[in-house]
DNA sequence: GAAAGTTATGTTATAAAGTAACAATTCTTT
DNA sequence: AAAGAATTGTTACTTTATAACATAACTTTC
């Protein structure tokens, strides 16, 4: 596993976080910007979750822990920052957020996204990239930034065929 | 050029967008759906737009058309309806709609986005389809439905540093 | 061809997602 | 301590999308 992750897998949750929020904290202040305790708390809460999160559910997460009132701009410029630091990704399918997977390289990543379960794995596979390169080339069009978004079954909820959501 | 063509290129838009129209009466009464005038209205607009166009942005044009009132259900079923039907497709990354490329063969479709002029030219690649296969199969994943975007620089915006949107 | 069923549309209201603008605060630097 | 910059608070609003129910239009079937 790689040290740096920043998402869960289902296995020790407490530890996976804890550690990306340590790698979040040096990489900041390695790039000479702050992880303040606010952007930190919404990096946790993405992280403790084993879905990708919608802003508002983070509003409303915020509010229960801090018991006031949360407007939305507050959410969405942590969010903002997490974001433009690459340690979260949004998906834009849906709506929402995740934790990024090895936030100390600028890279391009994919998701696979279980349309039963709602998990969201992030991937960066050589030969798609390559090949999105490639196609981009040939079009002459110049690539800078991109949404890759898969949507299935992820392998437990294939044999759980059942009603259960995983959560 | 494909014949059946649904989105437009720099050439006689109106032949365009009428072929695509007459496609996509054929196909929807192949499978026994209808492509109702207030359908064949939307998929018209969208067709004739150069960019990706908004839900409200086809309010609006409806409004304009008409004469009348549209609310917002009914542009969003017209949408459901279409994409349903793939003869449109979101782009999530924008909230915006285009025309489908080749509507008739049931494919998966990529964009590449140009983020100066908002051009959206589809494309259907091989090897990045077989990039995202292999990658989903490689993680016990079975791919259903993607959403492929793609941002950056068309050819004509390279040259056209300028301020122009190419409108 | 009228009654029943189905599909499509109209209408009202509201939910969900995201941002603009400005005020207050805190953090930094001198 | 004062000035400047970054962050957060607050209010209001925009944009995007859907729920729920009423009405109208097609389509069977008898």
């Amino acid at each position: 596993m790689h040290p740096t992750s920043l998402t869960s897998q289902p296995h020790n949750q407490q530890h996976c976080t804890n550690t990306a929020l340590m790698t979040a904290n040096r990489l900041c202040s390695e790039r000479g910007v702050k992880l303040t305790p606010q952007r930190e708390q919404v990096l946790r809460l993405i992280l403790q979750s084993r879905q990708p999160v919608g802003a508002y559910q983070l509003m409303a997460m915020l509010e229960e822990l801090s018991d006031k009132t949360i407007a939305p701009p507050t959410v969405y410029r942590a969010l903002d920052f997490l974001v433009e630091q690459d340690l979260v990704h949004k998906l834009h399918s849906i709506n929402a957020f995740v934790g990024c997977n090895h936030p100390s390289c600028h890279h391009q990543s994919h998701f696979l996204i279980c349309s039963h379960c709602q998990t969201a794995t992030e991937f960066d596979d050589d030969s798609l990239n390559q090949a999105i390169t490639h196609s981009a080339q040939a079009r002459h069009f110049v690539a800078k930034e991109q949404s890759i978004e898969i949507f299935g079954l992820c392998p437990d909820c294939q044999t759980n065929t059942s009603h259960q959501t995983n959560a």
